[in-house]
DNA sequence: TGTACATCAGTGAACGCGCGTTCACTGATGTAC
DNA sequence: TGTACATCAGTGAACGCGCGTTCACTGATGTAC
């Protein structure tokens, strides 16, 4: 039961935070500053913290909105791949990394917070941004974990590549990860598979950073869609998706 | 012939540059200061604009100077790499691979400010920066092409994946960049051979970046190196040097 | 239903800080005759 | 070698700007009796 009064503390809020990805997006990280806020809200600058505890703790729930947009955006993307009847895990795979692609494309300075460099003088608490933070990895996880269910995958990362200390690393790490909504019936404890799909991951974010952050110059091939497209195979083949 | 005053004013610049380093380092670009720096020099904020145009042009030295600093460090690790006696284009891959580690994780900052997110409010002139800043790819290049001259590599990336326009963009924007001292021999020309050189080079700094960025948390599994290690190999199989 | 009180949004002034850049200037160091 | 002049490093004050955050306050909106 909502009064009116919380309402409209809830549409100013809203409003806030929509404010705030504005200049985000216009300025980044280090150009958010409250009082630009309080100016475009029309209100004095003191009047924000009557809902805004501080300037970090909005970057912080920035933040954590930021990554949960784009994991709400690559999992309806996967689910929209199997409505059209593109089931098989690759398909899925490549669906969910052009998905974050096209959000990145769309929200380059949103991006530039998830996956750029740290903003200076501000320290994300990991104990809040993280759950939020793996979602789209948990994605290519559970999609991976589905595939091994059908055919055994086979990551093109050799097992004498993983020391019995790292493969011990990374089984602790999964551990770490929510990993709600996957069944994985123990595979995910091959730490090959593990390796592969982290590896796989970091090089979707690391070709989406590429383009968005223009390390190569702007637009270096011509087709920069079809770039992505190679460079997202690569990754399904890193976690040894079949063909 | 230098004068006294010349080599004075020498001194000086590489003082500021120094100091600017050391401000990069510790509070990140949006951090850099022509004031800050002025008070380390024990000399009033106005005078650095005797030796300092604007605080953007300093930035874009850093920037150019960074690349090159990068660079030498990676060619010279190459040379070392060749002295030991690890001849094999792979071993010089890693060896190259594994010197920008080192010097990405001594110098944490710098690294972000040539591989992070972009700088706000600034615009690196890529006409002056692009020369220093394709100096490893370059050298990728050469690695790959030295090789090719031996055996054919087979990039793993599938000829169906390339597009005769993705072809095209590739080549000519081999064509951009300064390959002096790379005897191609016309091998170059080959865009499998250049998207997985791309590739592969892009695949090498995000491994690098995940690491010194920490996106998937400090230290996730506890061995570093050797997990930096297997994302540089799998680099060199996009590539196709023979293992 | 009417009144007394409590809650909350927003005001306005202030504190103390930092920044890039310009400008007229002093005084030391160099150069030409 | 000595003097007159030019060059250059560094000063100090100022302009105009922005920021986060605190604090005592007014006045409207809600709540309890």
């Amino acid at each position: 039961m909502t009064t009116p009064r919380e309402r409209a503390r809830e549409r100013t809020i809203a409003e806030i935070r929509e404010l705030a990805w504005r200049h985000l997006e216009s300025g980044g990280a280090a150009s958010l500053s409250l009082r630009a806020i309080a100016r475009d809200l029309g209100v004095v600058s003191s009047a924000i913290y009557r809902y805004v505890p501080s300037r970090d703790e909005l970057l912080t729930d920035l933040i954590i909105e930021g990554y949960q947009d784009l994991a709400v955006a690559a999992e309806e993307a996967e689910s929209a791949a199997r409505a059209r009847g593109e089931e098989h895990p690759r398909q899925r795979w490549l669906a969910t990394a052009h998905a974050m692609r096209r959000w990145a494309l769309r929200r380059p300075a949103a991006w530039a917070l998830l996956y750029g460099s740290p903003v200076p003088d501000y320290d994300a608490p990991a104990e809040r941004t993280n759950d939020a933070g793996t979602r789209t990895m948990v994605q290519f996880v559970r999609i991976a974990v589905e595939a091994q269910a059908d055919v055994p995958l086979t990551p093109s990362i050799p097992s004498d590549d993983i020391s019995a200390p790292l493969a011990a690393g990374l089984v602790a790490l999964a551990g770490q990860v929510d990993l709600a909504g996957v069944d994985s019936g123990g595979v995910l404890l091959d730490p090959r598979l593990i390796a592969g799909t982290i590896l796989g991951w970091q090089g979707v974010i690391a070709a989406i950073s590429s383009e968005v952050f223009e390390q190569v110059g702007p637009n270096p091939t011509g087709q920069p869609r079809e770039w992505a497209e190679v460079s997202f195979r690569l990754t399904a083949d890193i976690v040894g998706l079949p063909r």
